[in-house]
DNA sequence: CTGAAAGCGCTTACAG
DNA sequence: CTGAAAGCGCTTACAG
C-alpha cells in the first residue's frame, strides 16, 4: 500500500505538499498539484483510515444498532437499512453494525473506543432511562421507529405516524366498507408502535356509533397469536364482529386463518386489515390490506439527518421527524 | 476521554509503563500494575481504536458484504448475520457493513483504506472472474452460500449442501409418499443454489422409474413465478404430476396457490415441498414441508473461521466448509 | 507556494 | 522493571 511518503519521494516534494495536493488545497501550484494527483492515481493511493481518523477525529463511520442481540425483524429493518445506506454511500461513510442492551453492549464499546461519528438506533421499546443513558454517550444519535417525547441533547427521533396509520385503516373499514363491529388486535403493551395503533383506532371510531373490542396479542408470536385470539372470540361468542383490525400483518394472517377454519368468509362476512405491509400479505388467496409504515423513508430521513449533522457539525433544527404511512389496498378488506 | 497520558500523569509513571500495565505485560511490577489498572478503570479509560490500529495494523473489524446494493433477501441473511455475530462478539470485533458490485464498490474502498482485517461476503452468483478480483484484494475472505471449486489464496468458502438437500426432498417424496411424477421448479440459471438443487433432484431420481419435468422459475419473483408455472402446466396438460419440488419456499407457495385454484388437493392429490424453511411456510392452512439450509450454522462457521484466521494470522487448513441441510416436515408433503 | 516540525494516541525495541 | 525515543500515516500551524 502506497503512503504519502512514497508519493512524496517520487514527486520530489515534501509529504505535507502531497497531503495538500491530494486534499485539493489552494496553496499548491496547479501544475504541481496535477502532477502529484497523477502519481497518486497511478500508485493507486488510498489514504489510511486510521491515520486520518487519529489526526482529524473523524471516522467516516456511523453505528447502526439493531434491537436486541438477535438481529431479528426481517424486511422492516432491511428497508430502514436501505434508506440509511443511500446517504452513507453518498457521503462515502460506512456502517458499523452493533447491538445495544445496556451499559456493556457492543455499541457502547465502539462509541467509547471513538470508532464512530454518530449512530442510528432502531427503537420501539426503549424507556426513558435507556434513552437518557444513550444521550449520555455524547454522540449524535438518531432513534428510528420510536417517538421521543422529551428533549435530549444528542438524540433526534424519526418515526412513522402510527396513530394516523391505524386511523386510516379504521376509517377505511367504516367509511368504505360500512363495518360497525370491529375487533382490534394489539401487539403488546411494551411496544410504542402497538400503543399508538390502539390510540389511532380508538380516536377514529369514537363518536361514530361503532361497537368494538380491543384485545392484546403479541407481535413476537406472529400468526399464532392472532389465530388464538380470534378463535377464542368466536368460540366464546363474547363479541360478534364484522371486521378485524390487527396491529401487524402476522397477527392478521393468524386471524384470517381462524376465520377460514370457522367458515367465516373473508372479506364477505368479515373484513380484515393488517399493518406493516410485509411481503407475505401477497402470499394468500385473499391478499391482505395493510398500511405501509414507510420504513425506507424513515431510513432515508435518519441517514440524511445524521450525516448532515456529523459532517456539518451543526445541530439540526428539527428534532422530531414524522414519516407518513400509506394505505395499501388489497382484497381482505372487501375491495376488489 | 482519558488517554494514556492522563493516566501516566496521575500514576506518576511514563506512558510506556501504563501501556504495558494495561496490556498486562509481565514486565511491570504487580503492585504498580494493579495501581495503574485501578486508575484506568476509575477514569473509564478505553483505548482509542484509531491509534491502536495505526500502530498495530489490526482493526478489530471485519466487513460483511451483502449481495447487491439492495440488501434484500430477508430472514436468510439475518440468520447468517446472527451466526457471524456470535464470534464477532466473542473476539470483541465489530462488523462493518458494505456492498460489492465490482471494482468501485464501497467494500473495495474500505479494504483499500485499511479499515478491516477480513471480510465475509454472501455469494451465490459470483463468477470466477469476480472471485479472482476479490482474491486480489489480498484480504482474508470468506464466501458464504457459494461453493468455490478452484483454489484461491485468500478465499475460503462456506456453503450448504444443496445437492444433498434436494436429494432428501426427492427421497422423501418417493420413499415416504410414493410419488412417481414429480414437477421440479427451479430458481434460475444464475444461481448456484438453484443449479445444485436441480442436480440433487436428478441425481436422486435417476434409475428409480420416476417421471419428471424440470421447469425454470425465478427466485426473485417469488410466489408469482411458481404460480404461473404450475398454472400453465395444468392448463396445457403437458405433464401430469403427483408432486412438486420447488427450489424455494416462495416458489412452493405460488405453486400451492395454483393447485388450490385448480381444485387440486394438497397434499392428497399432489405433494408439495419447498426449500429454505422461511417463516411463511407456517402461515398456511397446509404448512409447507421444506429444507432448512442451516443459514445460522453457515454464519457461525464463517465467523469462527474468519476470526481465527485474522487473529492467529495463520491460514486455516480446511478451505471448503460444507454445512448439512435438514428436512423440516410439515403437512404439504402428506405427512400429518 | 513549499518545507520542516509537531502532534493525534498508541506500541515496542532499545537502554539502563 | 522502567523510561526515553521512535514511529505508525496522516494534517496543519508556523516559517520563509
Amino acid at each position: 500500500m502506497a503512503t504519502l511518503r512514497d508519493i512524496a519521494k517520487l514527486a520530489g516534494v515534501d509529504v505535507s505538499t502531497v497531503s495538500r495536493a491530494l486534499n485539493n488545497s489552494q496553496r499548491v501550484r496547479t501544475e504541481l498539484k496535477e502532477k502529484i494527483q497523477k502519481i497518486a492515481k497511478k500508485m493507486n493511493y488510498v489514504p489510511n483510515a486510521s491515520a486520518y481518523s487519529l489526526k482529524k477525529r473523524i471516522n467516516r463511520l456511523i453505528a447502526l444498532v439493531l434491537p436486541s442481540i438477535k438481529f431479528s425483524g426481517g424486511e422492516f429493518y432491511q428497508e430502514i437499512l436501505r434508506g440509511i445506506n443511500e446517504f452513507v454511500e453518498e457521503y462515502q461513510f460506512a456502517i458499523l453494525l452493533s447491538n445495544y442492551s445496556g451499559r456493556n453492549s457492543a455499541f457502547v464499546r465502539v462509541v467509547r473506543e471513538n470508532r464512530v461519528d454518530g449512530g442510528i438506533i432502531i427503537g420501539d421499546i426503549f424507556n426513558n432511562n435507556e434513552l437518557k443513558e444513550l444521550d449520555a454517550l455524547n454522540l449524535p444519535l438518531i432513534v428510528v421507529n420510536q417517538r421521543v417525547d422529551f428533549k435530549l441533547k444528542n438524540i433526534i427521533d424519526v418515526y412513522s405516524d402510527n396513530i394516523m396509520g391505524a386511523g386510516i385503516l379504521a376509517e377505511h373499514l367504516i367509511k368504505v366498507h360500512e363495518r360497525k363491529k370491529i375487533l382490534f388486535i394489539g401487539g403488546g403493551e411494551d411496544y410504542q408502535t402497538s400503543q399508538d395503533r390502539v390510540k389511532g383506532f380508538t380516536k377514529t371510531i369514537t363518536g361514530k356509533n361503532i361497537q368494538y373490542e380491543i384485545t392484546n396479542g403479541q407481535f413476537e408470536q406472529g400468526p399464532s397469536s392472532g389465530y388464538s385470539i380470534v378463535k377464542d372470540m368466536i368460540k366464546q361468542k363474547k363479541f360478534i364482529f364484522d371486521a378485524i383490525l390487527a396491529a401487524s400483518d402476522t397477527l392478521a394472517i393468524g386471524a384470517m386463518r381462524a376465520c377460514f377454519e370457522e367458515r367465516i368468509r373473508v372479506p364477505e362476512d368479515v373484513s380484515i386489515v393488517g399493518y406493516d405491509n410485509i411481503q407475505a400479505t401477497n402470499y394468500f388467496r385473499v391478499p391482505i390490506t395493510s398500511v405501509d409504515p414507510s420504513a425506507l423513508h424513515m431510513g432515508q430521513k435518519a441517514g440524511e439527518f445524521l450525516l448532515k449533522w456529523v459532517t456539518e457539525k451543526t445541530e439540526p433544527r428539527e428534532r422530531n421527524l414524522k414519516v407518513t404511512p400509506h394505505l395499501i389496498i388489497r382484497k381482505s378488506c372487501g375491495c376488489s
